[in-house]
DNA sequence: TGTACATCAGTGAACGCGCGTTCACTGATGTAC
DNA sequence: TGTACATCAGTGAACGCGCGTTCACTGATGTAC
C-alpha cells in the first residue's frame, strides 16, 4: 500500500462548531452524574467530557441549573420509555401494572444518578414546562394503569409507594433480595410484592 | 437599682475551650444538612454555624466525610428512635408493624435531608463501624418485626419497600396523599396500605 | 451566482469565591510527684 | 498543696484548587438582495 494520504482538515481537526452540542453535553452530563453524583456535579468537567471550552454550555443551557432541568426532563422521558419496553404487547391490565414497576427498577438499577436526579434532587427547576411535562406523562401513565383495573387513588399511592421503595433501595444498593438475585428469580420476587399491593382482582 | 455589676469573664467571653464542641457540632452539621442539603453540605460553614474556626472540626472528626460519617449514624439512631416512639407500649404485633411504618414516614418528614443522608447518599463511610452499627440495629428491628407476625424474607421485603417508598416520596413533597392531609387521616391512609403488605392474619 | 451583513456558537482569559486541608501556634486542662 | 510538664482542643494564616459566571473576541453559518 502507497503512504497515508493526507486527510482533510474536517477529519482531523475538530470543527470551530460542534453541530450537535446540545446532546453532546446531555450525553457528558449523564456521564458526569454517573461518575460523580449529584453531589460532584460541576458544568466545568461536563464541558470538558464533551471536549468543548467551560463556557461553551451556557449558549445552550445558560447556567448549570439549566443543564440539571434538561437533564431531569430528559431522565423523565427515559423513565417512561423503560416502563413503556417493559410494557410493550402485554394487554392485560394486571400484568401491565405489574410490568410497569419491573420498568420501575430497570430504570433505577441502570440510571441510579438519573433516578435520584428526578426523584429526590432540588438542583432541577421543578417548574420548567418542559420538565414538568415530562413528568406529568409518567404521573398520568401511572394514574391510567390503575384506572384500567377499576383502582382508586388509594390504589394508585400503593402500586407508586410500593415500586419506588423497591427501585430506591435498590439504587442505594440496599435490597439484597433485589440486586443478588438473577434477573428471573429478581423478577419474580417483584411480581408478588406489586401483586399484594393492587386491587383484588 | 445599682449600676451593672462587672460581669465574669465566663459570662462574657466564651471560653478557650468549648466543653461539648463533638455535640454542638452534630447539631450544626443537622442544620447544615437541613437548609443547604447534602449537596451543599461543608464543613467550614458547620463551623462557621457551631461559632467555631474552620479547623477546630478536625480534631473531632478528621475530616468533612467523618463528620457525615457521625451525622449519619447519630441519624440511623434518631431514625430507630423515631419508629421506637411510635410503637411504644404497643404489643399486637400487627399493628407494630405498621405503626413502624408510621415512625418511618415521620422521620422522613421530619428530617428529609438526614432521611437522604442514611439512605441515599455515598458520602458517609458506610464500613464505618459505629455506622454500620447503627444501620444493623434499624434492619435488624424491622426482621423482628417481621419473625413476630411469622412473616418470611419477602414478608421482610414488602414491608420494607412499601414503607420506604411512602417515606422517600413523602420526603420530597411528591404524595400529595400524605402531604396534603390531616395527620389523622395521613395515619389511616398510610395504615391501609401498610395493611396490604403484611401476611394475612 | 456573488456579496454584504446579521446572527449564531464557539474560545480563552479573567473575576471573585468558598472549599478542604495543613501548619505552627497558644491557651486550658489534667496528671505525676 | 504546689509545681512541672504532657496532652488536649482551640486559633488564624496560608496553600492550592475547582467552581460558576462574565466578557470581548472570532470563526462559521445563514440570509437578503
Amino acid at each position: 500500500m502507497g503512504g497515508a494520504l493526507p486527510l482533510s482538515r474536517a477529519m482531523t481537526e475538530k470543527p470551530y462548531h460542534h453541530g450537535d452540542l446540545r446532546n453532546a453535553l446531555l450525553v457528558a452530563g449523564e456521564a458526569e452524574l454517573t461518575e460523580r453524583g449529584i453531589e460532584g456535579f460541576s458544568l466545568r468537567s461536563v464541558a470538558k467530557r464533551a471536549g468543548v471550552s467551560h463556557a461553551a454550555p451556557a449558549h445552550h443551557f445558560g447556567d448549570v441549573r439549566g443543564l440539571l432541568t434538561a437533564l431531569a426532563a430528559e431522565g423523565f422521558r427515559r423513565f417512561q420509555a423503560s416502563l413503556d419496553q417493559r410494557e410493550a404487547d402485554i394487554t392485560d391490565p394486571r400484568e401491565r401494572a405489574v410490568t410497569a414497576a419491573l420498568g420501575y427498577l430497570d430504570f433505577a438499577q441502570a440510571s441510579p444518578a438519573l433516578f435520584r436526579l428526578i426523584f429526590s434532587s432540588k438542583r432541577p427547576d421543578m417548574t420548567d414546562p418542559d420538565l414538568t411535562a415530562a413528568a406529568g406523562v409518567a404521573y398520568r401513565h401511572l394514574v391510567w394503569l390503575i384506572a384500567e383495573l377499576g383502582g382508586t387513588d388509594a390504589d394508585v399511592a400503593a402500586l407508586w409507594a410500593m415500586s419506588h421503595g423497591i427501585a430506591d433501595l435498590a439504587a442505594g444498593n440496599r435490597l439484597r433480595i433485589v440486586s443478588g438475585l438473577p434477573e428471573a428469580e429478581r423478577d419474580a420476587m417483584i411480581r408478588g410484592l406489586i401483586d399484594r399491593v393492587l386491587p383484588r382482582a
